[in-house]
DNA sequence: TTACTTGCAAATCGTTTGCGATATA
DNA sequence: TATATCGCAAACGATTTGCAAGTAA
């Protein structure tokens, strides 16, 4: 990281940047800074909040901003597409590829310059269904 | 529409509908509030927000929330992708049909049951390369 | 007539920002 | 030492909500 930008690595940033990598579930600014906090209690949520900013300006970790209100972070930089669970709102890595494809389908139909796409698939996490069984029927 | 509820066509969820259909640019609450107040100048904008609460519920129109931090709502209810200018904000639709195989290729591959997905591009578009050229190089 | 809906204004809440203090390179 | 960054708290801005008055069915 740091380009030609003159940034350092602060303790607040390493372990930002750490604890956001330890496990690719996607927190929210919030619950991220509820788990750094526990490393570093004094902490800002501000700090957390301008770290995520730089980080991903950087490329070092991506922002996720769909169907949900809240911002939410990943730390696998590297396109790829997500699953949100519309009633409990975890968010997963969807297994399927990436297609470039679809990104040129557009690009030869508009005047856009396409730079990139996102996916997210929205349904009801194995969790929900198992949880409240009936609910959430097979056939909609 | 109007299910089981019991919902009621008032002069303001008409006229916000309406707008919403007029063209299928894809407004936020409050330009639509801006517009459809030329109609009923006393209109609030929480009613806008509410009316498009209800609509987004009823199926009638859709309520887009992706890269951007503000929602965005569309009047047309099938599901289809969209593009949007990361330089000025605008939201058009792609001409790409929606594919049904790759909720099922998600489906078959987690436990999930995967009801519908969203698709944005990001880019830029053509009025802004034109505006700004130079700016944005094809080769990225 | 009834209860859904409105306009208004205040509240909410995620996120951003100003500032003086701190710490990295 | 210079200045990027921090912690804190206040500001911001989109959205939501409580309430009394208005109105569709």
């Amino acid at each position: 990281m740091c380009k030609e930008r003159n940034l350092r690595m602060t303790r607040q940033r390493q372990g930002i940047l750490e604890e956001l990598r330890k496990d690719n579930n996607h927190p929210s600014a919030d619950e991220l800074f509820g788990r750094v906090r526990k490393q570093m209690p004094r902490i800002s949520l501000g700090t957390v909040y301008r770290n995520l900013e730089i980080l991903s300006e950087l490329g070092e970790i991506q922002t996720i901003q769909m169907a949900g209100s809240l911002k939410r972070f990943d730390g696998v930089a590297e396109n790829h597409y997500h699953i949100r669970c519309v009633n409990c709102d975890r968010l997963i890595d969807a297994p399927v590829q990436v297609s470039k494809a679809l990104e040129n389908a557009v690009q030869v139909r508009t005047d856009f310059r396409i730079l990139g796409h996102q996916v997210e698939f929205t349904g009801i996490c194995p969790e929900c269904r198992r949880r409240t069984p009936g609910a959430f029927p097979d056939n909609a």
